[in-house]
RNA sequence: GGGCGCGUAGCUCAGCGGUAGAGCGCUCGCCUUACAAGCGAGUGGUCGCAGGUUCGAACCCUGCCGCGCCCACCA
């Protein structure tokens, strides 16, 4: 695509229309990008929508995308279906508020700048205000104090966000690009402490030292909702417990964790080791007595039936050791090796041979001394089993018993998850079914929602811990920033009534250490979006929100979180309306992925078939709908820009323009073909209305191509004319293209813009949504059908004979029901010049409309 | 194992109780004074399978089969 924007050569057909020789869809992006910055065509007026009522306003609390990570077509698609709505919104006359935002605290981020300057963060390092990173990334990463690190981060994200924005503006997204918020800008930190103290005062915040999954690569915390699991090799390990009633045998996946084993568990139905309930046991190669109990959780048919618990090994283990009230006796530390000294009670020998090694190596060492001491039978059992990992790890998680913050979600407490669901009904939710996710998700909760990372690049807990006179910190009593005071970070700052030499010193303080998982911040969008602590006026206005607009695969995490936050906040849903988008898949149906290659490359696509193309390609994803990745429909998009560019350019040439009034449209065709569109507008108004942009355009769509096919064929030789009845095909014309630029203007923004302008003034963006009262009333679109048949059969007959459409008629019968036979007459002279029809009879039948035709002889 | 969605023309999808549709593809034509990046005419389907309800079922009900996504299971 070239990118000349020099004005071409033009024509003046008609007063005040200024159309191209030559029409292009090359450079229109360029030429109108710039043109409504520079005009602000989508500014939001706040002014104006704050004098207004509620309802004139539409806000949109736009996905705020990772900024460092990469966009592919299916973000293009899913921004653009959010966008089609806006553009609908603010047509229909409402203050759109649509701001962007980037989501640019956390791990993501962090571990894009490790990559790109080779750096870590160290956080016992101190600040060089001097730091800059190595040209490129070296084989050893540079270690970096944290305030460096988050500088780095601040740097990068910021880069990252300028081509996003770049690439949003090419899409044509209809944002009001004066207002862009980021979730690590300072309002945001301040917006997210301050909700998080409130949480905190209401006691829906809670810190608490608990087993939790811990990523050990990352060396963090994470919640359920950023689990996933991976199919695993492991194997079966069949193990004997000896007794005084004989050998036990278990089968466990995981022998290492014999030295943190506490406890046997089998069924309390179990007859098998009914003998055993309330007896000990004694643990191999450790020899740690321990009790077996009875718990309804453990499986008869698993394995051998009883099962050997250990802190931790899984989230079951977590339980029974709540339930059955067991003692801890963790082994595995933060990364992931075992812990240099045994748990108490537990013998230095064979301990030691395991201390420091990978959990791994830990296992492989453990089974050659069980299988030396007798204690394994048999060999292991190869078999693939799903293990839990951190959704961006790429390590089986552990569990590791911390201190953490939680946010209560309803995990335990079943009141508060019938309030969530209660919430989540508030709701309208495009696609109706999505709300079953959310409803799955909610009531599938085990535990309150872990907020806190053991991380650099985000929010900070505003909390610091007085140090008693061993230099322990005193959690019960957390001093709290005051909310004036935010945003803080409470590692270099001080808390009121100390002194920075006081820090991590007895008698002194210590800064909490963690910061907030990136949806503890982004659950927090709609008010960051809407100025709850910058502008309340603002705020008050647009929110609760109108519109979420996200995908299916965050309902659980971001849409589930935002609306935790709004309802302990607010006790409202944060929007009226979620609009949930599908993916766009492989032709095989998977998810794309980022490694598919260039030809998904979002920029690639729409250089090479133009942004309207794409744009229309993703109108026919429906709403919530996977939609396959296919090319060859981007090409369709394509040719329907063309033949706007090109029809429009045509009706002009004919005469339509501005200066004529419905009140000149007095042909029945015309009329007809008028009140058809009355009909199409109506139905792309309704299916707007019901976020269904697929269904609006595929009306309009349908429409303009007979449109065009039969319609303007039927009237140009009489438009050429200069009678009442060529200025009623004039005035239809202008009508017709007016109506249509309007219905797709929010799919195709740039090529309705341009067309728009040769004979416009104004923003076709800013202009009304066609409604059907516009149009003259009273047409009857039958006569469009029947004329259509009619000129389908001389066609037909042209078709049939291999001739040119050019081809002269002689005679044409038409035999019409008596109903229809009227209609025909209407059409009389529009059809015989656009058939080229010399003689045409019209006679009554009983059948469907038939066309009978003698063409003329051809000449030489 | 549970939930949700989906199986209609070669492909992508509408239709969701009254004679099977669109676009793409394919075939055959046409330089027609807006567009050959176009126009015209065709081709193509026992609507996943089996029962049931109904005068009538692609559409409603039941049960299967297949595909996808989410969740659970991890001894």
């Amino acid at each position: 695509m070239t990118t000349d924007i020099s004005p071409p050569d033009t024509t003046v057909p008609a007063a005040g229309v200024v159309v191209p020789e030559k029409p292009t869809l090359d450079g229109l992006e360029e030429k109108w990008i710039a043109e409504w910055a520079s005009s602000d065509v989508y500014a939001f007026d706040r002014a104006a929508a704050l004098a207004a009522p509620r309802d004139r306003t539409w806000s949109i609390d736009t996905p705020p995308p990772t900024a460092s990570g990469s966009l592919h077509v299916g973000h293009v698609f899913s921004y653009t279906h959010t966008d089609f709505v806006a553009r609908y919104r603010r047509m229909r006359g409402k203050h759109v508020y649509y701001p962007m935002g980037w989501d640019d605290n956390g791990l993501p981020t962090e571990r894009r700048v490790q990559n790109y300057y080779g750096v870590r963060c160290d956080p016992s390092l101190h600040y060089d205000a001097s730091f800059e990173p190595p040209d490129k990334p070296g084989k050893e990463q540079v270690p970096v104090s944290r305030r460096n690190f988050v500088e780095l981060c601040m740097r990068l994200t910021e880069e990252d966000e300028a081509e996003y924005e770049k690439l949003w503006r090419r899409v044509g997204l209809s944002v009001d690009w004066s207002d862009v918020y980021r979730t690590i800008s300072e309002s945001s930190r301040a917006t997210a402490q301050r909700m998080f103290l409130h949480n905190l005062a209401r006691g829906e915040a809670y810190a608490q030292e608990a087993p939790t999954l811990w990523d050990v690569t990352f060396r963090t915390a994470v919640a359920q909702a950023e689990l996933e699991d991976r199919e695993r090799p492991g194997a079966y390990h069949r193990i004997g417990f000896s007794s005084r009633e004989g050998v036990v045998y278990i089968e466990t996946t995981r022998p290492e964790l014999i030295p943190a084993c506490v406890a046997l568990v089998a069924h309390p139905d179990d007859e098998r080791y009914q003998p055993l309930f309330g007896k000990t046991v004694r643990t191999p190669l450790f020899d740690v007595e321990v009790p077996v109990l009875a718990h309804r959780l453990a499986e008869p048919d698993k394995g051998s039936g009883i099962a050997m618990i250990c802190t931790f090994g899984d989230l079951n283990d977590v339980t029974w050791w709540r339930e059955l009230q067991l003692p801890t006796r963790p082994i595995v530390g933060w990364d992931g090796r075992i812990l240099a000294d045994p748990p108490p009670g537990v013998p230095a020998r064979p301990y030691d041979e395991l201390a420091g090694k990978t959990v791994f190596s830990a296992q492989q060492r453990i089974v050659e001394l069980l299988r030396e001491s007798g204690h394994l039978d048999g060999e292991p059992t190869p078999i693939t089993h799903p293990v839990k990992f951190f959704e961006k790890g790429d390590r089986p998680l552990e569990i590791v018993t911390t201190r953490q913050w939680y946010i209560r979600n309803g995990g335990r407490d079943a009141d508060l998850r019938d309030a969530l669901i209660a919430r989540g009904r508030e709701i309208q939710w495009v696609p109706e079914h999505m709300r079953h996710r959310y409803e799955n998700w909610v009531e599938g909760l085990n535990g309150d929602w872990l907020i806190s990372r053991q991380r650099f690049f985000g929010v900070p807990f505003p909390v610091w811990y007085r140090l008693d006179d061993e230099g322990e910190p005193l959690y019960d009593d957390p001093i709290l920033a005051p909310e004036e005071t935010l945003p803080v970070d409470p590692s270099s700052d001080v808390p009121a009534g100390f002194t920075e030499s006081q820090r991590g010193r007895p008698g002194g303080f210590m800064a909490d250490p963690d910061v907030m998982d990136t949806w503890a911040t982004s659950s927090l969008s709609p008010q960051v979006a809407s100025g709850w602590d910058t502008d309340p006026e603002l705020f008050a206005h647009v929110f609760p929100m109108d519109q979420r607009p996200q995908a299916h695969d965050i309902i659980r995490t971001w849409l589930f979180s935002t609306v935790v936050r709004s309802h302990f906040e607010f006790g409202s849903a944060p929007w009226s309306h979620a609009t949930i988008s599908g993916f766009v898949v492989d032709p095989d149906r998977k998810k794309m992925s980022k490694s598919k290659g260039n030809a998904t490359t979002p920029i690639d696509v729409l250089e090479r078939y133009g942004t309207d193309a794409v744009r229309w390609r993703a109108a026919g994803a429906r709403p919530g709908a996977d939609s396959p990745f296919d090319e060859t429909q981007m090409k369709v998009g394509r040719r329907l820009a063309i033949k706007i560019l090109n029809v429009g350019k045509f009706m002009l040439g004919l005469g339509a323009s501005a200066a004529l009034s419905a009140d000149q449209v007095t042909e029945p065709i015309d009329r007809a073909l008028l009140a058809t569109l009355a009909g199409v507008v109506d139905e792309a108004t309704a299916a707007f209305e019901a976020f269904n942009y697929t269904r609006a355009l595929e009306v309009a769509e349908s429409f303009f191509w007979s449109f065009c096919d039969d319609y303007v064929e039927l009237v140009k030789s009489r438009a050429y004319r200069s009678d009442a009845a060529a200025q009623s095909a004039q005035a239809t014309l202008a009508i017709a293209l007016s109506v249509q630029l309007r219905l797709f203007a929010p799919v195709l923004p740039f090529v309705t813009e341009e067309v728009w302008s040769w004979w416009q003034a104004g923003s076709v963006h800013r202009a009304a949504w066609p409604v059907a009262s516009e149009l003259p009333s009273g047409g009857d679109p039958a006569i469009v059908t029947v004329a259509a048949e009619s000129l389908a059969g001389v066609r037909k007959a042209k078709s049939d004979a291999k001739v040119s459409m050019r081809a002269d008629v002689q005679t044409a019968t038409i035999i019409a029901p008596a109903e229809q036979a009227p209609l025909v007459e209407a059409v009389r002279s529009d059809l015989t010049d656009s058939g080229r029809i010399a003689q045409l009879s019209v006679l009554e039948g009983s059948g469907p409309l038939t066309v009978q035709v003698v063409l003329a002889p051809a000449e030489e």
